[in-house]
DNA sequence: ACCCAGTACTTGGTCATACATAGTACTTTT
DNA sequence: AAAAGTACTATGTATGACCAAGTACTGGGT
């Protein structure tokens, strides 16, 4: 029940939509989105992202094509399948719902 | 990969701040706050709730008193301790970086 | 007095997922 | 050829929401 817990677990789910949402702008690999989601404070280290873009993957949401670099081993691309993109729209719909509810409680105390 | 499972995930750890507010606003038992979520489509079961509501109080964050009731059998009565609302501001701040990291994140699509 | 329905709370088990940690594979540099 | 760096993979742990069944107390009907 400690506070560094219970963020952790607040993230869980979140970070599903955010990856679908960064992978629907563009192709872009795993560091890409590392870099990405860093920078927004959702802290998220690389164990935790390539088996959720593996699951992604295998649940036919997303694909990727590997692109060689030039510093390194290739690259995954991933972009959104069309399946992926519909399920970013119900996933949008799901968290504007729950910023909604908890909205509902959380002012209520104002009242 | 289902949509439903996802909506659980992301309910996770959020629930446990929303039923702190509540808790937060005056002394409440269990199917107060059931109601609560219910209507603020916050979907909770009884299972969820009340080993919630032990994990809270085990933690020292809630304590209850036991009051009785005209129709059934007496009802846990709880209440925020200090901890609990340390424990709550903390939560708050939480919540709030979330939803802003994950702004950052769906807004940019429009940018 | 007894049974039954309703209310409040409890308990044991399952599942999904974020994270830690360690490991593999390929490329470039020296 | 060895070392360092980059990209990806695999295994194990912990947490918490949910399901499902169960316990305990109350009051009404007969």
């Amino acid at each position: 029940m400690n506070l560094e817990n219970t963020q952790v677990q607040m993230r869980k789910g979140i970070l599903e939509y955010c990856i679908l949402h960064i992978i629907s702008r563009g192709e872009v690999y795993a560091s890409d989105m590392l870099d990405e989601l860093t920078a927004a404070k959702m802290i998220v280290v690389e164990g935790t992202l390539y088996p959720l873009l593996t699951r992604l993957k295998n649940a036919g949401l997303l694909e990727y094509k590997w692109i060689e670099s030039k510093s390194g081993p290739p690259r995954k691309y991933y972009k959104l399948t069309d399946k992926g993109s519909k399920f970013l729209e119900k996933l949008t719909e799901t968290w504007d719902d729950l910023v909604h509810s908890t909205q509902m409680i959380t002012l209520k105390s104002n009242a």
